[in-house]
Formats: structure tokens, sequence, C-alpha cells
DNA sequence: ACACGAAGCGGACCGCGGGTCCGTATAGTA
DNA sequence: TACTATACGGACCCGCGGTCCGCTTCGTGT
């Protein structure tokens, strides 16, 4: 392997500019209002550094947004139920799509600013896919569900993040609100209840 | 009234720019390929001209989308079943997302425009408030809804134009398959026909 | 301890795109 | 035809993402 351990001021200030950045995009209103340039200047380190150690405006929230999701991921992969694989679809789907929505809430400064990266669509995203391809599966555990794809898609835009930093950050829904709205949403698709016995 | 009107060169200017810029934003990959200038060049126009005309970027194209929602918005508010206002709720509600679905479908170009501009979110501007309030009054026709509003956000969420883009554009799907299946999804959210009689 | 190559650094620099300014041209009017 | 308000246009400005290159520092072999 090719791979060679990159130097100790390399990672410390990889870190200094990840800790800059995501305290940058938590306190300014928009993502638009934090410049590259303002990233570099509160980690105390040049442009090309930064751009050195994430490519591109897109590396940089990318990988602060991984940072975030990884233990969802881990915990929707691995992880025990309601998240985990072991998990009844009809509980599974909602709990799912509880905890990305929370994750928009809690995150949705950055979330918005991965979103709204104007270069290309969200849609192209490995970690879009990532939710699209789980919740499909998911769907398609259940009776009669036949759109499974663009049913997933559909249900994901429920929690886009734009519509989101509408309705709490603008209309202050609360957090409990929007949880119970997207519960219901989601309990219409569902098919309905098999009795059994 | 301290209205004047404006100068015949000013018109003409105006109808020239709309023009060029629909057929730009037509031919072009992404909304963002088109610049200002270019569209300026393409109507044989000064670039302050454009701006005269319709004050920033966001104002043109929302010119230009607005050109093209204004017969779907007369057939809403005043037309005949199944959009117009004498349509029941049940049959309304599908009309208007498939009519909406078509639209963004026809515009993408222009759809994908308006939601990308970067500058203020899509949940802000005037039509996007006209679609919602219009969706929200149905729903609230129909048995058991009680989060029409969010229900309202959703359903239009599940128009969004980049994920119009992704599916039709990207993936190639068909525009009848987008119909069958947005209205398979909007079927979901019906509350169950109460059996008559 | 030292030397030396490579990995990393920083900020001046570039290109591009949205938006403005102001001297000039023209439509409308008397 | 003379005169003014209105509109024109392209040179210009500014801010931002991204790059370049001469200098610094790390870390390794001796």
């Amino acid at each position: 392997m090719p791979e060679r351990k990159p130097r100790k001021d390399a990672v410390r200030n990889r870190a200094a500019v990840l800790a800059a950045a995501d305290e940058l995009f938590a306190s300014r209103e928009s993502p638009q209002a934090v410049t590259m340039a303002d990233v570099a200047a509160a980690a105390g380190v040049g442009k090309a550094t930064l751009f050195r150690a994430f490519g591109d405006r897109t590396g940089l929230i990318l990988a602060l947004h991984e940072a975030r999701l990884a233990p969802i991921g881990e915990a929707v992969e691995q992880g025990p139920p309601p998240l985990g694989p072991g998990t009844p679809p009809r509980e599974r789907l909602p709990a799912l799509l509880d905890a990305l929505l929370c994750f928009k809430i809690d995150n949705r400064h950055l979330a918005l600013a991965l979103e709204g990266t104007g270069s290309d669509s969200p849609y192209r995203t490995e970690h879009y896919e990532w939710w699209h391809s789980t919740l499909k599966a998911v769907l398609e555990q259940l009776p009669d569900v036949t759109d499974s794809g663009f049913t997933a898609h559909a249900l994901l835009a429920a929690t886009r993040a734009d519509l989101v930093e509408h309705l709490v950050g603008r209309q202050h829904t609360s957090r409990e609100q929007m949880r119970a709205h997207l519960a219901a949403f989601t309990h219409k698709i569902l098919p309905p209840q098999v009795p059994r016995g």
C-alpha cells in the first residue's frame, strides 16, 4: 500500500479547520455567509492549507457532515432495534425517518450547507444514495409496495434541509411537532396493518 | 396613479431578454451554466439593460417562471374540473399535483433555476406560498386530516425540481412513469374512501 | 547533533460572475 | 426642430472559490 502517514502539523491543521468550520457554520445565519477565507482565518491557517486538506468547499462540508452522520450510520447498519437491521419494517421505517429528521434538525446548518453547494445535485452524493437504498430495502419488505424507489425519494424529500430550516428556523415549529408531523405522514404511507391470527 | 408607461424600446428589449433567457436556460445543461452576460449578449443588449428590467438574476428567472405558470394558476383558480375549485377534494388533490409535476417536467430548466438561486430559500417565494395554501385548503376539506400544513409541504417536496431532474433527466424515468408514481404516492395520503350509502 | 529531502505552509494572485456607474443616444413632446 | 426624460451599454468594481510558488518545518538516516 502506497499510503504514507501524514505529518503531525497536517493532522493538527486539519482538525483545527474542521473545528473552526463547524463553529462558523453553526453561528452564522446562512451557510453561504461563511467563506473559505473566513474558515482559514478562524482556524489560523492559510487558504491553501484548507484546500489541500479538503479539495474544495464541498469536500470540507462533506467531511463535517460525515463526521456527524457516522454514529447514525453505524446504528442503522449494525445497531439494536428500532434502527438496526433486526427490526420489523413497520417499526423500522418510521424510526429511520425520525432519526434522519432529528439529525437534520440538530445539524441543519450543515445539512443546509450540504444541499446548497449549488455545484451539483444533492441526489448524487454518497450519503443520499445510502439513505435511499436503505429506505428502499425496508419498503420492499412490506406487502403491496410497488414504487419503493420513488416512495423512498418522496419520503426523503419530506426531510429536505431547507424545508426543515423553513419550518423550524423561520416558523419556529418545535422539534416535537416536526417529529409528530413526519411520523403521521410516514404512517399514512405504510400499508394498512394486516390483522394477525 | 404615478405609473408612467415605459418607452417602446424598453418593452422591446424586455421581450428580447425574456426570449433569449428562455432559449438559453432550455439549451444549456445546467442553469448555472448560463450567466447574465450570456443572456445580455444573446439578447443583443447591454448588461445594465437586463438588470434595469429585472432587478437581479432571481428577478429574471421569476419573470420567466411566472409567465409559464400563469395559465395553470388560472386553471386552478377559476377553471373547470378537475383543476378548478368546483372539484371534490379527492379528485382535485391528485389533479393539482399531477399538473404541478407536468409543469416541473416540461419546464425543469426553469424550475431548477428558480429553486437553485442559492440566494434565498425556495420556501419564501410567492409561488410556493400559493401552491402550499392551495393544497392545504384542499386537504382541509378531507376528513381526518390534521397536519394539512405539513402534509402539503411534504407532497410538494415530492415534486422538487432537482428530484424531477434526477429521475427524468439523469435516470431517464419516463414522464408517464413519474406521473404514475406520484399518483400512487398521493393516493396513499388520501384517507380511505368512506363508502357511500 | 546534524544535514537534507520531502511534505506542508501561506498569502499574493487569478478568473469569473453578479451587479453598478456614467457618459451617450434616442423616444416622446411642444 | 429643439429639448428633456428615459433608456442604453460596456467599462468597471467587488467578493469569492481556487491555484501558484518561494519559504518553512517535519522527520528520518547517519
